[in-house]
RNA sequence: GGCGACAUAGCCAAGUGGUAAGGCACGGGUCUGCAAAACCCUUAUUCCCCGGUUCGAAUCCGGGUGUCGCCUCCA
């Protein structure tokens, strides 16, 4: 069976056919960069790169494209503000993009493109569109001719005169139409500008992802994505400016994450309440981040809360921690063939692999993928808890987790090296056990455990890990 | 006003017609020198409310309540 995909465009789940056999074209709109991206950011980031991440695990080429818009209002407001130029401030924080989203473990994008690196194509774009009569000139802006094109509001599922009431015209526009949109900005005064055959100006927000689809994926693509709150009115018209131009679709599967609230509320600058991946990583492992995201599915909403995010870190040290008693195991004892134990295991890592599939394949139920690292775990710690259990089937536990949390772009192995004078408190409490002093085993313990090493004593030796 | 989402145990969260996954927290037990980790058991006769369809509904239909989002920059 197929992936099944959840469509925006069509309201429901759909078998995915790429275009070109084994390939997958797909478009993510990005950040703009005026600012750290906040943790509502993350969320399409962690969430797209996991679906790039499954449909090459399940052997389709994707070609990822995602852009950074570094020049529009809010960039110029901020670099009025910061005395700074728009490229300078762009520049900074796609640098931080970079950081914070590595961090994340989100895989670079293939292509990257900016929107100053587009200007040719983007005025190109423009001017075809005027040619082809669905966009005007007016007074150095150009407008998009909303109404010129007749399926205009098939993705939010919207009809035209019901858009018409929430359209606005701000002031020193000159639409023909309120439902018109902008396609290029004439500049004021001291602006950022790039030359055109309509005098200086930029582009307006939604033309630049239509022509960087264009010039990188060609005309149609198979998947675009992007938060909930850009299908309308973002995508929308970059259907309108793409397909009014090719008369081709112009993404076969559009695909729209959830919002993130803060603590109930809506993250609002306002409210106060935005919470940055620059300091978030500062508390909490990467790894737990992109974890929570995960746990839900990813069209619903998350909440996100301190609280919760603890308790994430709880469920999450569940995996490391079967993870390391694995490990542990493996370096620890003798290989102890077992052939019947064995086979009973490796039955059932296959039944895991093939389960996973099944839910991520259910338009990526990465919530219900999870659920099957933990069924994994069981399955590992049982293994843990037979002492006669070969060494192969526990490493194939650990190849399973490998490519599993892999595909979640998650990594459940963690640091192995230990200062020489904790080693040597661990070597010490041994001998202190031996003699059954176990009033100085102890302290040492308590100590280490004051300096954040649990010590658990195994069978197989004792074995250390950081709180 | 238009479009849409959500409401499942103390908390988080799957499940869209066949008799309530998983996790966190809590309690009991096993193991242990004591722990830790792990394992076993226990934890929603019930899925916001009221009707309806059906042999059968958390799931479908109608109505209602509540929370939230988009329609204006926003992931």
């Amino acid at each position: 069976m197929a992936i099944q995909i959840y469509n925006t465009l069509t309201r429901s789940k759909e078998p995915f056919k790429p275009i070109e056999e084994n390939k997958v074209k797909m478009y993510v709109c990005g950040p703009t960069v005026y600012n750290y991206i906040h943790i509502g950011n993350a969320r399409p980031t962690i969430v797209f790169d996991t679906i790039r991440r499954y449909l090459e695990y399940r052997g389709f080429e994707v070609i990822y494209v995602s852009n950074f818009t570094d020049v529009d209002d809010k960039l110029i407001k901020a670099s009025i503000e910061q005395n700074d130029s728009v490229l300078n401030i762009a520049e900074r924080f796609i640098k931080a993009y970079r950081e914070d989203v590595h961090a994340l473990n989100v895989k670079e994008a293939d292509i990257h493109p900016r929107a100053t690196e587009t200007m040719p194509e983007i005025i190109a774009f423009i001017k075809k569109l005027i040619d082809k009569g669905y966009a005007y000139e007016s007074e150095g802006d150009v407008y998009f001719r909303t109404r010129k094109f007749k399926e205009y509001g098939k993705l939010s599922h919207q009809s035209i005169d019901e858009l018409k009431v929430g359209a606005r015209i701000n002031v020193g526009e000159h639409k023909e139409d309120p439902l018109d949109f902008t396609l290029w900005k004439k500049a004021k005064p001291g602006e950022i500008t790039w030359e055109s055959p309509w005098g200086l100006g930029r582009p307006g927000w939604h033309i630049e992802c239509s022509a960087m689809v264009e010039k990188y994926l060609g005309d149609t693509i198979d998947i675009h994505a992007g938060g909930q709150d850009l299908a309308f009115p973002h995508h929308e018209n970059e259907i309108a400016q793409s397909e009014a131009l090719h008369d081709k679709t112009m993404a076969n599967y559009w695909l729209h994450n959830g919002y993130i609230k803060i603590n109930n509320e809506k993250m609002s600058k306002s409210i106060g309440n935005v919470i940055l991946v620059h300091d978030l990583i500062k508390s909490y492992d990467p790894n737990v981040i992109r974890f929570f995201i995960l746990t839900v599915h990813y069209r619903h909403p998350i909440n996100f809360s301190d609280e919760l995010l603890k308790s994430t870190e709880q469920a999450y040290d569940r995996l490391r921690t079967t993870y390391h008693n694995l490990e542990h195991r493996i370096e620890n004892s003798a290989d102890l063939m077992n052939s019947e134990d064995a086979s009973a295991f490796e039955e059932k890592i296959a039944a895991l692999r093939k389960q996973f599939i099944k839910e991520m394949d259910d338009d990526f139920n990465t919530a219900n993928a999870i659920s099957v690292l933990f069924d994994a775990a069981k399955e590992a710690n049982l293994a843990l808890e037979n002492p006669n259990s070969s060494i192969k089937v526990l490493k194939d536990f650990i190849r399973l987790f490998d490519e599993l949390t892999g595909v979640l772009g998650l990594t459940l192995k963690q640091e192995t090296m230990l200062d020489e004078d904790i080693e040597k408190l661990i070597e010490k409490r041994e001998e202190a056990r031996k003699a059954r002093k176990f009033d100085i085993a102890d302290k040492i313990r308590d100590d280490l455990k004051s300096q954040g090493i649990i010590l658990e004593d195994t069978p197989q030796g004792v074995r250390w890990k950081r709180v």
